[in-house]
DNA sequence: CCCGAATCGTTGAAAATGTCAATGTTTGAG
DNA sequence: CTCAAACATTGACATTTTCAACGATTCGGG
């Protein structure tokens, strides 16, 4: 059996950052919300980087899918990424022909983001394979902590004070 | 009331992104947990910030001041940061005299960090700063919610796969 | 109609972060 | 003793973040 205060130098600190976990850190619900989001945000990366996307790039196609014309500045807005992020998403995405700029029809300064066919092709792909991952992600959770976790993020991500904290 | 479909074009995209909740993108667990991350992260930076830290260097001084004496490498392991970012947060928080390295007395490569008196003042004082922020960013939920997601996110941070992903 | 303030997209620069390879020291196994 | 591996560190490089400024356009008031 295992000592709790071990007196061997070589086996006190093992090789266990578990002690970590009984920290105030560990206890921390926004740093469990920060660790668990870079774990899925690695892995939804590793899932959509086979179509040349990052999950950033993958957002913005995703949106403009939608047929929910978003505009330059709501992209921003939703993703709470800078207008100029959003510029360069975009660019690349254009580039590459998966999404054009069309110029809104009631307001010249605005431009609303759609995808193209080719964009649309790609984004079905894409979108399978982040569903695996996360899939994957949320595997230790049952199907009822999964909705769970997703109506209290939903709360939190849409709650007042999101745009302007 | 108000027409599905506003005739109006100025109307039209109003200033709502509301909208683009009912996306597949608004329908992701992980977009929403990344947005619920950013925003957490963005109060929780705000109120460290008073105390002249960001949420990376408070993580290290709080785990320091734990008295489980971690080493960089389970400071890096456990915060998903590179072990050449640790050295710079602990070079600055030992600047400031909040953190020291001292040498593990069984193995001559480690350092173990442990915090100062002073990093124990700073820390006592920037957490309850942190605790008001983090109340403040999930008053919506009631605390049987608080509780649930807190159980889920430990579950999904703490998941097997959360070191080579 | 005309003026000034505000909005949208864009550009560019500076700071912060992330990523990775290489190194010196030390440990542990054989 | 020798060799491979672990730890902390350094330095280089890419990516991301953050800001300020700008031209074009819209909107509200006088």
């Amino acid at each position: 059996m295992r000592n709790t205060s071990p007196s061997s130098p070589a086996a006190r600190q093992a090789e266990g950052i578990d002690r970590l976990w009984g920290t105030s850190v560990g206890e921390d619900t926004a740093f469990l919300l920060a660790r668990a989001n870079a774990i899925t945000l690695a892995a939804a990366n590793a899932a959509v980087g086979a179509f040349g996307l990052k999950v950033r790039s993958y957002s913005v196609l995703a949106l403009a899918v939608s047929g929910e014309r978003p505009n330059q500045r709501e992209l921003s807005e939703f993703l709470r990424l800078d207008p100029s992020q959003i510029v360069a998403l975009i660019d690349e995405l254009e580039k590459r022909g998966l999404v054009r700029r069309e110029p809104d029809a009631g307001d010249r300064r605005v431009n609303v983001v759609v995808a193209t066919d080719e964009g649309r092709e790609v984004y079905a792909g894409a979108r399978e394979a982040t569903e695996r991952a996360e899939a994957e992600c949320f595997s230790a959770l049952d199907d009822e902590d999964r909705d769970r976790l997703k109506t209290i993020l939903r709360t939190l991500a849409a709650a007042p004070g999101a745009s302007a904290g």
